[in-house]
RNA sequence: CGGGGCAUAGUUCAGAUGGCUAGAACACACGGUUCGGAACCGUGAGGUCGUGGGUUCAAGUCCCGCUGCCCCGACCA
């Protein structure tokens, strides 16, 4: 798309915070801070978001079935597995006036996580043991009255998370579906990029089973995390599990996904059993598996920058190349609006900086917005294209056709 | 929820010890110059200084309450 179109522009003037993800998402225009915690999402941002969640969608789909449940649950969802006073960060709205409070108890949930939800939704459909398994996921809004929000993206009050459920008629079905959860999120973390840095840690498996719980880490110097690897075993622990040995080396990492098993603590209080072969009521057993594709945001930008702004893997980035046309010269602009046509017309995206400001702004825009290759027409390059990595240094003038070879 | 800091133009900030007719940069508008690393010159528009009280001849500045934001810690199915 062209710049000088786009909603949203780089400003000079960003605050510095405390976060490298807060400050360059803001600065280059990506996101736009409403309150702590909560941000919105301007076309760049939202475009990054995007890539992500549907590459999260792609994978999830070989395993599970997407659906869409509401944001609001009535309270007593959360009566019914005794969470209301619980969970400490839910968000709960008031009567909106008396006569909201005569109508119905005017209270619901913002919800922050969907057992509640997911729960008496699969029970409408699944009685027998041919019902199962049943895995269902979504993409979604969550959230979570945090006591303290921090680190731009990292920890929001509103955020989005994929969040699937599994349903089992056995523990042993339950286990194997579990273990398949684990290669399905390896595949998405290695095509958002982060695969190499991301290990799964041993975690407390909450309230509702005594076994562990499995967090996906990424390595991270800014994430909140601390990790204990134990070269032994070759086992990542989350340090509030590790057992209490000094052996460990320690590192920062940020929890990007978490999958755990629930056991029957839900399908129980919602007294959702099902029929076995044998005509004989039996209980479920369920799993939880998430990921918060805005946090993944934020630790990518963590992770992939430089003193000159962001760095996005392919995959993700907004665009794949960012075109700048230097001069008005007509023959030059001419050039390049045909180079951005033929680049679309062979599928590639394409940030085309057509704006009126100078040469110096748009590098530095280049660099800062981070898409993998920066092309430059102009008088110097003499009907060729200059093209660079936003990892390089140096440049190359090319044809068309070593171009596309390039990208 | 504890501790620290902050709140002034659209944005980022400067305004010691009270004297303000409140400034700068960036952004914005107009004119001109310029076109390979956030160009330059000129002109202009833009503020009841977060909010409610108090002290004072006088409050952006001092005191108290409230609200919000940032940072540290606790917390984090």
């Amino acid at each position: 798309m062209r710049l000088s179109k786009l909603f949203g522009k780089t400003t000079r003037t960003a605050k510095v915070y405390d976060s490298v993800n807060a400050t360059l998402l803001q600065k280059a225009g990506f996101i736009d801070m409403v309150m702590a915690g909560v941000y919105n999402y301007l076309p760049l941002g939202l475009m990054v978001l995007t890539k992500i969640e549907n590459i999260i969608r792609e994978e999830m789909n070989t395993v599970a079935s997407e659906v869409l449940m509401t944001s609001l649950s009535p309270r007593s969802f959360w009566e019914q597995t005794q969470r209301i006073d619980t969970v400490d960060v839910l968000m709960k709205t008031s009567p909106a006036n008396d006569l909201a409070k005569q109508k119905n108890d005017s209270e619901y949930i913002l919800n922050p996580t969907h057992e509640e939800m997911v729960t008496p939704l699969v029970q409408k459909f699944v009685f027998s043991y041919k019902d199962l398994p049943q895995a269902v996921y979504q993409i979604q809004t969550k959230f979570r009255n945090e006591p303290r929000v921090k680190s731009g993206l990292m920890r929001g009050r509103e955020f989005r998370m994929k969040d699937m459920y599994s349903f089992h008629a056995s523990m042993d079905d339950f286990k194997a579906f579990y273990e398949k959860s684990k290669e399905v999120y390896k595949r998405i973390f290695d095509r958002l990029g982060i695969g190499k840095e991301t290990v799964i840690a041993l975690a407390s498996g909450g309230a509702y089973t005594k076994e562990y719980s499995h967090e996906f880490q990424t390595i991270c110097e800014t994430g909140e995390d601390t990790i204990c690897f134990d070269e032994e075993t070759n086992t990542y622990y989350n340090k509030e599990v590790a057992p209490q040995e000094k052996k460990f080396k320690t590192m920062r990492a940020a929890e990007v996904g978490n999958i755990f098993p629930l056991g029957d603590k839900f399908t129980k209080d919602w007294k959702f059993s099902y029929t076995n072969a044998e005509g004989k009521e039996a209980p479920i057993y369920m799993g939880s598996y998430g990921i918060g594709p805005s946090r993944v945001m934020g630790v990518i930008v963590e992770k992939m920058h430089d003193e000159a702004g962001m760095i996005w893997p392919t995959s993700i980035a907004p665009a794949e190349v960012y075109l700048i046309v230097i001069g008005k010269e007509a023959d030059t602009v001419k050039q390049a609006d045909a180079l951005y046509e033929e680049l679309k017309k062979q599928g590639k995206s394409v940030l085309y900086d057509d704006r009126d400001v100078s040469p110096g702004q748009k590098f530095s825009d280049a660099d800062l917005i981070g898409v993998p290759y920066r092309l430059v027409v102009s008088k110097k390059t003499d009907g060729k294209i200059e093209f660079k990595k936003r990892t390089g240094k140096e440049t190359q003038l090319v044809s068309f056709e070593e171009l596309l070879k390039l990208i």
